[in-house]
DNA sequence: GAGCACTGC
């Protein structure tokens, strides 16, 4: 009997040359010829094969049964994404009770591709075809053969299965995007593959990158016994590459560069309305304030001009609209008019814009990579042009080939926890795809410790780091929620800890400036955004969670009913931890000496002859200032506390709340010790 | 008197 079950599956056709550099290069043969499979899902079975992935079929199975790791290069629409999980199927990778696991790394995506393969098998979503995200588990242990889940969904598998023995293979998705968590699962699946050499893996990403995360799996077997069983497969990663389904798109640049973007991105609108045949636009712009005012302009323009232009359908999109004016976008336009969609980088990856016949128009320095993802929009179900406006000389020499991936420019702190949960004690020695700078850790590992959730030799403490690692959420907040207990106040702080781990719950409008601030005024609590946040929960909740109230009070709905799941979430780990849910009843000094026990590394003074409301952090006296967008913008109290920083032209707070300085020896006692008072602060 | 975007657990 072999030790490693190995699917039968006969050699393909097709060449496959063993490349002298290590890897495998194969070389398709023609259009293979296909038999359809008769009645019923006939025709589902067509568009299946009608697939460019479709003849690399035999290949990509051959392929991984030969290698532990295959490299999948194809652009989007070659099906790799909803075809190859069930090759592995049909092929026997799921038989014996195991799972063929397939990661994206944004829900939308694991629910929509989840459905189509249910529909292409023919089964109920959520039997044999499953998926997992956050909040919502719609597989059947024991009848689930195919899997979909986030990436960060798989990493949180690994803290109850180390090895997650239960996968026969696991598919990578999308891992050029090279997210945090996509990083950090593809170094922890290397590190599996060294323990469970008959776990397959297969890395899908759109760019050719191929070479160099070709290179990071290519593992040394330490074990020469094992290294010689013939079962074992080829260590040597091999690489295939899947030609897209995208139509073309010509590209054009501006040849001066343009000093107003926002006047050139207007203008060029209405160039392509004037000269090019019907067919949608879509412009992407930085960020919301661009965005609304490219709307005002572009309107504007439409009533001063002929009539023509009335055919001009602007749309904004980003991510904090309300959802029913998002769906506008996809309602299709009536006949005669142009659909014009002024958007941010969410329309790039995030929403598949299914419209037809779409123009693009790019702005702002962006990578390479980005760069033509965005021109790909305007090639999905036609072919589109795509109007740069920047220079191609710019293009070619100025902007970097990819985007940098996210590991090496944010917060490690979250990334280490999670590592040290799983075991991994030599974080500095941890192999990724993408190593974040040495300096960057070990700031990471300064806040951890600060924090108490590690101890002198880095280890997680017991029980305080060990249940941090447990919370899905920012460290720190959590921390914050830890400590709640000892001042009677979980009930309340889970509310705020909720409200910090969504985006803004404001939906802001033009035009409508005043009723909103009146609106921000009704919940507006003199202590500081934190206890606005219990006050809008208590409105929210006693509204009976109506869509109406929120519409009436400028909340967004959506991001509200997510503040409720994640505090239903956070309430059962809580329990797990045997920490009660206890109410302070309005006694709001005891929730905010909680929030510093979180946060008591950003407490901040006000200057005190500061005309303009600028502050001075404890630690290091940064300049910095409270953030438009927090109900104490104005106010200036002396001492504050912040619970973000976000850096443009100033470095604003966001999330603040007022404190007395005298707390912070109760609340962070091995942070902040009595001393003599400092006759400069008074 | 003025706010970068987007994911995820």
């Amino acid at each position: 009997m072999s030790r490693f079950w190995r699917p039968g599956s006969e050699k393909p056709t097709a060449a496959i040359v063993e490349d002298e550099e290590g890897g495998v290069l194969f070389l398709p043969t023609s259009t293979s010829s296909s038999s359809s499979s008769g009645f019923g899902y006939a025709s589902l079975e067509r568009q299946r094969q009608r697939l460019p992935v479709y003849k690399y079929r035999k290949a990509i199975l051959y392929l991984v049964e030969r290698h532990a790791t295959t490299i999948v290069v194809g652009e989007t629409g070659s099906g790799k994404s909803t075809q190859i999980p069930q090759y592995l199927k049909e092929a026997g990778w799921a038989e014996a009770g195991r799972l063929i696991g397939c990661t994206q790394p944004r829900r939308l995506a694991v629910q929509s591709v989840a459905s189509r393969v249910a529909e292409e098998v023919g089964v109920r979503l959520g039997e044999e075809v499953g998926y997992t995200i956050r909040f919502e588990d719609q597989t059947n242990p024991g009848t689930t053969m195919i899997k979909f889940l986030t990436d960060g969904v798989l990493i949180r598998e690994m803290m109850e299965d180390p090895l997650l023995t239960k996968y026969s293979v696991i598919m990578v998705d999308e891992a050029h995007e090279r997210s945090i968590s996509t990083d950090m699962l593809l170094g922890l699946l290397k590190k599996i593959q060294r323990r469970r050499p008959d776990l397959r893996l297969i890395i899908s990403s759109a760019t050719i990158e191929a070479r160099s995360m070709s290179t990071f799996f290519n593992i040394r077997r330490k074990n020469s016994m094992l290294a010689s069983a013939d079962c074992l497969p080829n260590t040597e990663p091999a690489i295939l590459s899947v030609e897209g389904k995208g139509y073309t798109v010509e590209i054009h640049y501006v040849e001066e560069p343009v000093s107003d973007y926002l006047q050139a991105s207007v203008n060029t609108v209405l160039i392509i309305h004037e000269k090019e045949p019907p067919g949608d636009i879509l412009v992407f712009l930085t960020g919301q304030d661009d965005i609304d005012t490219a709307v005002k302009m572009l309107n504007e323009e439409i009533q001063h001009r002929g009539r023509h232009y009335l055919d001009l359908l602007i749309l904004p999109l980003y991510s904090g609209l309300p959802r029913g004016d998002q769906d506008l976008i996809f309602t299709p336009t009536s006949k005669g008019k142009r659909k014009v969609v002024i958007s941010t980088n969410i329309a790039e990856t995030s929403l598949t814009l299914e419209i037809s016949d779409i123009e693009s128009l790019v702005v702002a320095p962006i990578s390479k990579a980005s760069a033509r993802q965005r021109a790909g929009r305007a090639g999905r179900v036609r072919p589109g042009k795509c109007f740069r406006l920047y220079t191609e000389e710019f293009y070619l020499k100025e902007m970097q080939p990819e985007g940098v991936p996210e590991m090496q420019r944010s917060n490690l702190v979250s990334c280490i926890i999670q590592l040290k949960a799983l075991g991994i004690d030599n974080i500095l020695g941890f192999d990724w795809p993408a190593s974040p700078s040495p300096e960057a850790m070990i700031r990471a590992l300064e806040v951890l410790y600060s924090l108490g959730i590690l101890d002198e030799d880095a280890k997680l403490t017991v029980p305080l780091g060990f249940q941090v690692a447990e919370i899905p959420l920012d460290p720190m907040i959590s921390k914050m929620i830890l400590s709640a207990n000892n001042f009677g106040c979980s009930d309340e702080i889970l509310t705020i800890a909720a409200f910090l781990s969504v985006q803004s719950v404001w939906v802001s409008m033009r035009g409508v400036k005043k009723e909103f601030d009146e609106a921000k005024l009704r919940f507006a609590a003199a202590e500081g955004d934190h206890v606005t946040f219990l006050n809008i929960y208590k409105g929210f909740h006693q509204s009976g969670k109506s869509s109406q109230w929120c519409y009436k009070n400028f909340l967004n709905h959506q991001t509200l009913k997510k503040v409720i799941d994640i505090r239903e979430q956070l309430v059962r780990i809580i329990k797990r931890f045997g920490i009660p849910l206890t109410s302070c009843n309005r006694d709001m000094e005891v929730v905010r000496k909680a929030i510093i026990a979180g946060a008591f590394a950003n407490v901040c003074h006000l200057e005190e002859y500061s005309q303009n409301g600028m502050y001075k952090t404890i630690r290091t006296s940064q300049e910095v200032y409270i953030h438009p967008s927090s109900v104490l913008f104005r106010v200036n109290p002396k001492w504050v506390i912040y619970q973000s920083l976000v850096s443009t032209d100033k470095h604003y707070m966001r999330n603040v709340i007022a404190i007395e300085p005298s707390w912070l020896t109760e609340a962070a006692p091995h942070f902040y010790q009595f001393r003599t008072p400092n006759p400069a602060l008074h």
